[in-house]
DNA sequence: ATGAAAGCGCTAACAC
DNA sequence: GTGTTAGCGCTTTCAT
């Protein structure tokens, strides 16, 4: 057991109800404040925050849902939104549930019993559309993967143009052969893979996609089949940084040079995509405002529970790297260590 | 207001307490058991947690302090420790501190007023001082970083033996003057530059190692001045992947090939070390297990309080690639894309 | 400015 | 097997 209020007040010869109102800053003569900061101090007493919750019915707590923390992106994110829910004076609740629905319901679950105050969540394609059928009970905001959303507020990346910006700059390099790996667990993998076809179509070129699990072991399996076989492309696209290593991995497994047999494109600028062969080419996501709008969205809610559903599309920035640039070699040939050349951005 | 256990009661016509009974599985006859579940479902009702932790007075909850989950080493061991709580039915409080003193302090107090079960906790040097002086109030286990110790459980690598094992096998490699970033808020960093210290002088060459805040940026400005001066090394050991991506940027950006104007080694096996240039040398850390490990030093803790604390000091494995091997430049100057060649590991 | 007391939702004696 | 009740630690009227 312990230390309670009631023992501070005790020490301090006040009520309980003097205490609480010292914590809360509320009226209390100086004097008693501060025999009451002394208790406080000298029993080393910290409020319950369990109790607290109990007592005032909110939890000042965001729950966040995502499906790996390993996921660089999901790491920033996580950090936008602790950083903002930080200012607001609220924990963050975080959980992991790696592309499992099971997990996701039963994390699902565990908010509702912590009466958490608002959600931020990076939904399966399986659980989008139970969400769509049993919505939530509390204020959520979906993140990076709202598919056509319409009950919930979301802030997502566009996902068809940024796919249609990484097609775009092969074609004008050159490629045409171009092949594509997406995650088949999210709605952004399949709008991304959306974008890359229509793209493809409308330069008369036959889009060859695969949905994949987004791992990075999946990528480099696929992969490695992939560039074996007959239908090898001369060009790659990747919807995320794991499916980006594996292709990156694969690659090297198979002895092909980076961009000479393989030009290499994908999504999220993560360290190692700058310091990788001659650089690779990405679409960098604001990362950290995913997360800053998510909460703003969520506070936006909670104040007014009535408003309609909100809908933030953010765009991307296509950074070019070597990794794409085959039609100009002799740059990258001479140095081996300096890749950065051809670093630049289009489309800001 | 939401659904509470005393609606579930009414609706199915029975006591609370007997509602009670049904959700910890006590004994119930069938049919009210049948009655309970169908009003718990009709109503949609979910325990609240907070009320149930305030009266059973165990708060179910691991804490989980580190410096920043965006470092692949903590989050990896961090999945460890969540999916052995996970399995135990415990919930993970995750909390980031940068490396700032203030916010681990704050971290601390909240963990406190969580009433959590236990700790597990990776601190900065300022804290782990603090911590011998105020002991915690309740279990806590020190990972990665714990110093001397004492007073708590611990798990951490032999950080003085990897070090030395790096400098082995530059060393070997033909290489003598070897130089060193370390981290500078963590007993680790400070370890590893002993055991580097220690190593080097043991063959007569002399060290020269610089401490930082353990940040890619840091990294990457202080390796920028240290290659472009006169005193800059043929071979550099980082102590971490942060550290470590530093120094792989400043050596690009200067235009130095790795391992032909610079040999470079590090600590923690992350995916891209494998992938850039000619492959990272690296001493691989048992990440899950740290995570594992920690748990159950936890779990014994919370079960015997009496034990004395102990200490679970894991090796690492040495990881050679062609990032050390410039003795042997012939076999990677081939194929730029295939630096796994002299891939292989010593010392397991 | 302060205290007394009710009650948040739940579990655990204790009765029957 | 089931109901009654006390109370976990806190905040918040309502008195004074």
């Amino acid at each position: 057991m312990s230390i309670s209020i009631k023992d501070v007040a005790e020490k301090a010869g006040v009520s309980v109800a003097t205490v609480s109102r010292v914590l809360s800053e509320g009226p209390v003569r100086a004097d008693t404040k501060e025999r009451v900061h002394a208790a406080i101090k000298a029993l080393g007493y910290r409020p319950n925050l369990s109790a607290r919750r109990l007592r005032t019915q909110h939890a000042q707590t965001i729950g966040l849902i995502v499906s790996d923390i390993r996921n660089p992106f999901f790491t920033a994110v996580g950090r936008g939104v602790e950083d903002a829910a930080y200012r607001a004076g609220m924990r963050v609740l975080l959980c992991n549930t790696d592309e499992n629905v099971e997990r996701e319901r039963m994390y699902l679950r565990l908010m509702q019993e912590e009466r958490v105050t608002g959600l931020i969540l990076a939904p399966t394609l399986a659980m989008l559309d139970q969400l769509q059928k049993n919505p939530l009970q509390f204020p959520a905001v979906l993140i990076d993967r709202a598919g056509a959303g319409g009950l919930y507020d979301s802030v997502v990346l566009d996902n068809r143009e940024a796919a249609n910006t990484l097609v775009e700059h092969l074609f004008s390099e050159g490629y045409r052969r171009i092949g594509g790996v997406f995650g088949q667990t999210s709605a952004t993998g399949l709008e991304r893979r959306d974008g890359y076809c229509a793209s493809m179509k409308a330069k008369g070129l036959k889009p060859d996609s695969r949905l994949l699990p987004p791992t990075v072991d999946a990528g480099e399996r696929e992969m490695s089949e992939w560039l074996a076989g007959p239908d090898a492309p001369e060009a790659i696209i990747a919807s995320n940084g794991l499916l980006l290593m594996g292709v990156v991995k694969a690659a090297q497994r198979l002895g092909r040079t980076i961009p000479g047999d393989l030009a290499v494109a994908g999504f999220d600028n993560e360290d190692w995509t700058e310091v990788v062969g001659p650089g690779l080419t990405v679409i960098e996501q604001p990362v950290h405002d995913i997360g800053r709008n998510a909460m703003s969205l969520l506070f936006d809610r909670l104040q007014n529970p009535g408003l309609a559903p909100r809908k933030v599309v953010l765009s991307g920035r296509c950074i070019v790297r070597g990794s794409t640039l085959a039609s100009k070699p002799a740059a990258l040939a001479e140095n081996r260590s300096t890749p950065l050349a051809a670093a630049g951005a289009m489309n800001p």
